[in-house]
DNA sequence: GTCTATACCCTGATAGAC
DNA sequence: GTCTATCAGGGTATAGAC
């Protein structure tokens, strides 16, 4: 937890993390306060209730898809599909780390929150589409020659599809060589539509 | 709900759809009993708890993937690779039927809980070994040739992990094209193997 | 803006008669 | 095996002093 935060986003930081680590139904406001060290009053003076808590960590993921995953992840990969697959291979990163049991926060948001409000709702899949649209413009930075011209954004999306897919089965079997194995091929499957041209 | 089934099953059962329709912490045992108009002391009467009544509804679903799923999917379709996609396509049909909230029970269940006790873990992936078992013998069965003998099982998780990304996708977006187009990417990916060879 | 205390409800689970 | 009544605890949210 970074120091020096106001009370307003240490509220934010902690409850993005616990959202994170045990979802959002298993967190309690009791388990935000304690990890943010604020009091129940100020929580609430600032957000109407947890609900509003859920939304204002789904914009500071959206605003951190740049700085927080995509710039650290190519910081040193220059080539455009290359960098696809550092953005993959930071998610496996974040597998391990966990002990294999990484969810991506957005998509086990995405499949916890039955019925959300339409707001929550927005705001996840803003999120999927701000990840989406940054592969997509590594694709159509490929060189990659779109047979009609809405290739890259579909194989953006399935891109996506794949890493939601096997940061799942790696959680579920907790063992990364599910996320490997998905990973890999889906590479073969860039590898064939590469060849095809 | 079918009807003249004894009370452990009318349990089971309320619990499999309600885990299905509002996940496993959004449902209480209140919500169990009044569906499966069963008394709270008959439940605890079979049950220890909560998280056994989960445990059953797993087994279920894991008894039920045959006769429940695979059989009424391909009693139409005799070609193991047409009945992968007939397979996929009753997923389909499930995000159509639920106006697009469909989520896979065992998927969302996995995101959903993230420190499951073991024995949840464990039939958690049982399921979805089933699954990816199934579609393994439809590739075997294609007369797919393997390249190194593990691509058959590969290719059958890769299809799971499609499918579960794809039913995650369609499910936040509320449309089911997302859907499709994974299905679509799979085709795509499966055409290249064949042309391969 | 921050603090403590607390209201009030719903949760999983139990007791004990039948 | 089934029933009703109930418990103890934790949940979100609020009140009101500072």
């Amino acid at each position: 937890m970074p120091a020096k935060l106001n009370t307003r986003d240490r509220v934010v930081f902690a409850a993005m993390e616990l959202f994170g680590e045990k979802g959002f139904q298993s967190t309690s406001v009791a388990d935000i306060l304690s990890r943010s060290k604020v009091n129940a009053g100020s929580l609430y003076y600032y957000f109407p209730g947890k609900q509003d808590v859920l939304l204002a960590v789904l914009e500071t993921y959206c605003a951190g898809i740049g700085p927080m995953l995509l710039e650290p992840a190519w910081n040193s990969v220059h080539d455009p599909i290359e960098r696809v697959f550092a953005l993959l291979a930071r998610y496996r990163e974040l597998i391990v780390q966990t002990n294999n049991t990484y969810g991506c926060p957005i998509g086990s948001l995405a499949l916890e929150l039955h019925e959300p409000d339409p707001a929550v709702r927005e705001l996840l899949s803003k999120n999927f589409s701000a990840w989406v649209s940054a592969v997509e413009k590594c694709l159509s930075a490929s060189g990659l020659r779109l047979p009609k011209g809405t290739n890259a954004k579909k194989l953006a999306i399935f891109t996506l599809t794949t890493m939601e897919g096997g940061v799942m089965l790696a959680r579920t079997y907790r063992d990364p060589k599910y996320f490997d194995d998905a990973v890999s091929q889906l590479k073969n499957y860039y590898k064939s539509i590469f060849a095809s041209k």
